[in-house]
RNA sequence: GCGCGCUUAGCUCAGUUGGUAGAGCAACGCUUUUACACAGCGAAGGUCGGGGGUCCGAAUCCCUCAGCGCGCACCA
């Protein structure tokens, strides 16, 4: 008997060499498959891109997940024979990878702008590097089938072709516009950032009632009313029936008389405060909106610091926060305080990335326009190419219910903000030269041209990944072969950052869908139900060391059973213990059969009796059965299947069976061929899901006559 | 405020055309008869959040209430 089958299974020694046999292999990579006759040169593609992690650090346990997921399709997919396709690559993550970086130099007491954009770069570059290596060599410990000849990053060449190419061909369409816009500004991290890169916190604070002239106003925010000259009122409130619109009145304010406006606007919630506010329109999304419609002046009070601009009298240069108790003070000393309430709950939105308080602020930005209709794609604007195929069907959402969330989402949808003011990234494809601008993928010809100093939003770039990595904007075999792919599998919570911009780049520049099912898992939790996240520190699991504890296989089960599209995952030790038992019991069975079989010639089996011929019955109608689970994404049931199937069947039952039939010299030869079989077809259909101890089953079992060419089980044909 | 989801055995969760409730873990009892004590066998445990409705029949469909969670918007 093959030595390794003395002892118990052992999945640390035999894990990275089976990763590094699939991998010398070749059939990661379709084109091996197809060269080596392992799959048909016609055969139904199956395609699917890794969402490449971002290249800030290690795979979490959410990356497991995904891992997991992707590769349970792709082995299944791989085995049914499919031209298939998985596609690796990491992400730059621009904001992210910097602001992780300056925190790193921080600590060494350097400062981003002591070193120089080029001195800085070459800084996050090489530690980009380090944790693509680190990201690669994680995804290979856990068993992930990825073709690595195609990998490919965000910011590399091919990519930023194809990043330039995108900008210039919606820049020529007037899809993208430069432009003066309330944005959301990020003091801390010196850029703006998306809508979507917004963070809500609650925060207690103050809110003041001051007197403005007739009116009492409210505000949780005095810092910013130096410039407030227009004060809103609804047209139905009977209280201010007497003021009429645009009627102008002279008032006491903080730093002087100043002359206000009276504007009626439905805006306005009656029931809130006194039902009069006053407007800061360089400074808030909704006062800018309103000063838009009736074409109001807009003053800008605080700069790019956070600091108070010289509007503010006395105040000019202080912080905001510093200045705000001085402004009340004085205010309070005019007599213009009427009230404080202390418990005030107030939304304070942060940025994602670097925590810092957001201040909205107009700025000349670079926008994508979602509403404009594209001549060349049937007069249909960005919002409706992004809608219409998931209403059409044409890309399923799993859980079906995201779709709604989807489509609430692109109703509420503004003009998408891409210009970032940070040094990692691609750099925005257009130079100016006095009054001249140009788009374009190089440099213009003639001196003088300067090249825009901001980089784009990385999800600008990502929104191209279903295509970008398939070699676009040139026309490859492989973009004709693999696009659209077939399925995308992400957490949930990248539905509008991710899903949603691809869909909108894939339809717009290829006139068709990125991928044609969305597959979307839920978040990883602890134990405690306590979110997976960085704060967590050592609390966090960390998925390698879980590896190293149970193996691969029983982390794998233990993600997959019980753990639907869209539902949270808790991870708990005492789980994957338990699916560690599951993979010793697989190893056992195995054992039996493959000391029983020694002297059965594979080649020739003979003929079941009637209750092994059952037991064989009953086994193709559990394969028809998780078959058609398998195609609907349901490796929850189909695991939770096979393991059953495997344990309380094929263990308890079929080979206790065989034991007294050889035992008592009875049909020996149908028991043989009845547990060998099994095994066999067993082994195929765990595969996908525990491939490491199944494969390193099936080297010792014995090979038909005629399949010498397909030694490794994860080319074996899928069992259906 | 608008929308979505969850509530099933002590814990974590499955349960897809509505047909007498399932798993893992934990806990309990028995068993070392060799593939497996990293085990086997057995028993126990639930009026499927509350209420109402449709149906011969509802965890599953409809209405309603409650608790928890999430998303979006508003917050002067």
């Amino acid at each position: 008997m093959n030595e390794k089958l003395l002892k118990p299974y052992n999945p640390k020694n035999t894990e990275e060499r089976i990763y590094k046999l699939w991998e010398e292999s070749g059939f990661f990579n379709p084109d091996v498959c197809i060269e080596k006759g392992i799959t048909k040169i016609n055969a139904e593609k199956f395609s699917i891109v890794l969402p490449p992690p971002n290249v800030t650090g290690n795979l979490h346990t959410g990356h497991a997940l995904m891992l997991v997921i992707e590769d349970i399709m792709v082995r299944h997919a791989r085995m049914q024979g499919k031209n298939t396709l998985w596609l690796p690559g990491t992400d730059h993550a621009a904001i992210a990878t910097q602001s992780k970086v300056e925190k790193l130099l921080e600590k060494e007491g350097i400062r981003k702008n002591d070193l120089g954009r080029e001195e800085f770069l070459k800084r996050v570059e090489k530690f980009a590097k380090d944790s693509h290596d680190t990201i690669v060599n994680q995804a290979k410990k856990m068993g992930a089938s990825l073709d690595w000849s195609r990998e490919a990053y965000t910011l590399d060449e091919t990519r930023n072709v194809a990043v330039k190419t995108a900008f210039k061909t919606m820049y020529d369409d007037g899809l993208i516009y430069r432009g003066h816009r309330i944005v959301n500004w990020d003091p801390k991290g010196q850029t703006v950032i998306s809508d979507d890169e917004l963070v809500y916190e609650e925060k207690k604070g103050k809110f003041y009632t001051f007197k403005y002239g007739p009116f009492e106003i409210g505000t949780a925010r005095p810092e910013t009313k130096f410039g407030d000259k227009y004060v809103v009122m609804h047209p139905k409130d009977e209280r201010y029936k007497d003021w009429k619109h645009n009627q102008k009145i002279t008032l006491e304010w903080i730093n002087g008389p100043i002359e206000a406006t009276i504007i009626k606007d439905e805006m306005i919630d009656m029931e809130f405060g006194t039902g009069v506010m006053t407007i800061t329109p360089w400074h808030s999304h909704e006062d800018f909106a309103l000063a838009e419609k009736y074409k109001l002046d807009k003053e800008q009070i605080i700069d790019k610091y956070g600091k108070l601009l010289p509007i503010a009298g006395e105040f000019a240069g202080m912080k905001i926060a510093d200045a705000k108790e001085k402004i009340v003070e004085k205010l309070k000393n005019k007599g213009l305080l009427i009230s404080i309430d202390e418990n005030y709950i107030n939304r304070v939105a942060t940025a994602e990335r670097t925590n810092g308080i957001i201040e909205p602020q107009i700025m000349l930005q670079w926008f994508v326009d979602v509403n404009k209709k594209i001549a060349s794609r049937n007069n249909k604007s960005l919002k409706e190419l992004m809608l219409e195929p998931v209403r059409d069907k044409k890309i399923k959402i799993l859980p079906e219910h995201f779709e709604k969330v989807y489509f609430n989402w692109i109703e509420n949808l503004r003009d998408w903000c891409i210009s970032r003011q940070i040094w990692y990234g691609h750099r925005i494809p257009v130079w100016y030269k006095e009054n001249e601008l140009y788009c374009g993928l190089e440099a213009p010809e003639g001196n003088g041209w300067i090249q825009d100093e901001d980089t784009l939003d990385t999800w600008f770039s990502s929104g191209l990944w279903t295509f970008s990595t398939l070699g676009w904007p040139n026309k490859t075999r492989d973009l004709e072969t693999y696009h659209p792919t077939t399925v995308i599998e992400t957490g949930h919570d990248i539905l509008f950052f991710w899903i949603a911009r691809m869909i909108l780049m894939s339809q717009y520049l290829l006139g068709v869908v990125p991928f044609e099912n969305v597959y979307l898992h839920g978040m990883v939790r602890t134990a405690d139900g306590k979110k997976m996240s960085k704060s967590l520190g050592d609390k966090a699991i960390d998925p390698l060391h879980i590896i190293a504890k149970y193996g691969n296989d029983a982390f794998r089960m233990s993600m997959i059973v019980g753990n639907t599209p869209g539902n949270d995952l808790r991870l708990n030790e005492n789980d994957i213990r338990g699916y560690a038992k599951f993979i010793n019991k697989v190893w056992n069975a195995s054992r039996f059969v493959l000391e029983q079989i020694k002297d059965l010639d594979i080649n020739n089996l003979q003929k079941m009796d009637e209750e092994d011929g059952e037991s064989d019955e009953e086994l193709k109608k559990l394969l028809a059965e998780i078959s058609k689970e398998m195609n609907e994404y349901r490796f929850s049931i189909v695991a939770e299947k096979l393991y059953h199937y495997f344990w309380h069947t094929f263990a308890d039952i079929i080979i206790e069976r065989s034991k007294k039939k050889i035992l008592e010299n009875k049909n020996i030869d149908s028991a043989k061929a009845i547990i060998f079989t099994h095994l066999t077809t067993l082994l195929k259909a765990l595969h996908p899901f525990i491939p490491f101890v199944t494969e390193e089953i099936w080297s010792m079992l014995p090979k038909e006559n005629n399949k010498q060419n397909k030694n490794l089980l994860m080319v074996e044909t899928w069992p259906s």
